[in-house]
DNA sequence: GAAGATAATGAACACCTGTACAATAAAAGT
DNA sequence: ACTTTTATTGTACAGGTGTTCATTATCTTC
């Protein structure tokens, strides 16, 4: 069953007003009123289709998100993987934020939901759970699998984060190079 | 110098009010004119001290992040610290979290801006920076301080998102036996 | 306890929110 | 092309938001 073609021109003209917006504002400063004049909607219409101006907002992360994970699908389900023998091209995750800077500036901003950061984890928690799933031959020691992966999941992000925190800096080579020595374990002594 | 009466009292009336709000409804569903409404403080008086509800709800959570810092200060830093000879009651962070189920359900909740999330990432990764920072005789195999530490800070509260997402329904010990094995390396084989 | 400083109040303003409903417009199905 | 179905519109309403400003109340300090 196709979808009504009213339905996709009023969304579409919401999206779209919604990238021009957040060239001069911020995400929390648009309100849906201002959305709906320049995208020439009426205010009711929206919600029929969205929630909030989070929701229209949604949609870019989603396809960004659905972005990164075709694109690296392929790579990490070939090799035999498990979490020591990981290499940095596998997760070229960092690549991924750096192209979509923009959208993680704003899901990484202090005001915004957890929803987007919960995308984030989702995805990565995913990647790591089929990959590991693969490897049948290691043991974790007894850890729970789920744990284990949200452990190893969000760890990732904590380098994300500490990124966003720096604006950015760090370059992408040196960024894989670190991931990869802290995933097959970090320390040594003198 | 000392605070006016009259600020201590109007931001006592709407913190109280709003631990009474969150008896019946979320933190969303509250209203600033509601908050005013039951605290007897004019609408106009709540924005001299907040910005918005969540501005008054930091405050609550600033005390108990607060309370874990200065209740595993001591044990934490009387330990000869390093990445791998950790014990579980070193970070008795699973305990802070249950002790505080109510605050924690909420901050994780998708709809809670990230800042909460920064709160608690902060601290855990103060505690770790310092830490480890006694543990002198440790190279970290060049890997840049602040990347691994928030790997690490961040890793943690991945098992705390794990616990959340499964309605903290884990044991504790069990938590701190899984943090423990995760935390000094993670992998054999049969 | 009086004088000066500062905070709280009430009223008003323009704007936003979420919802409802009848009227209209534009698709889809035949 | 015509009918049916479905989406959009305009209007209205009760409430919330964030700000301003003169007035009043309450603290602090001496």
């Amino acid at each position: 069953m196709k979808k009504d073609l009213r339905i996709i021109k009023t969304e579409e003209s919401l999206r779209k007003a919604l990238l021009t917006l957040l060239k001069t504002k911020t995400l929390e400063t648009i309100s849906i009123s201002e959305l709906c004049r320049l995208a020439q909607i009426n205010r009711g219409t929206f919600y029929l289709h969205y929630r909030d101006v989070h929701d229209v907002f949604r949609h870019y992360f989603e396809v960004i998100v659905e972005d990164f994970r075709k694109a690296y699908e392929k790579p990490y389900l070939n090799t035999n993987f498990n979490i020591n023998n990981m290499t940095p091209d596998m997760i070229d995750i960092f690549n991924h934020v750096k192209k979509y800077k923009a959208f993680y500036q704003i899901i990484f901003d202090g005001k915004s939901p957890m929803t987007y950061y919960y995308l984030v984890f989702d995805t990565i928690r995913k990647f790591m759970e089929e990959s590991l799933s693969i490897d049948n031959n290691a043991v974790y020691l007894d850890v729970d699998f789920d744990y284990l992966i949200s452990y190893h999941a969000n760890a990732i992000i904590g380098i994300i984060i500490e990124w966003h925190k720096q604006n950015y800096t760090t370059p992408i080579e040196i960024l894989n190079e670190q991931l990869i020595k802290l995933i097959t374990n970090t320390r040594s002594y003198r």
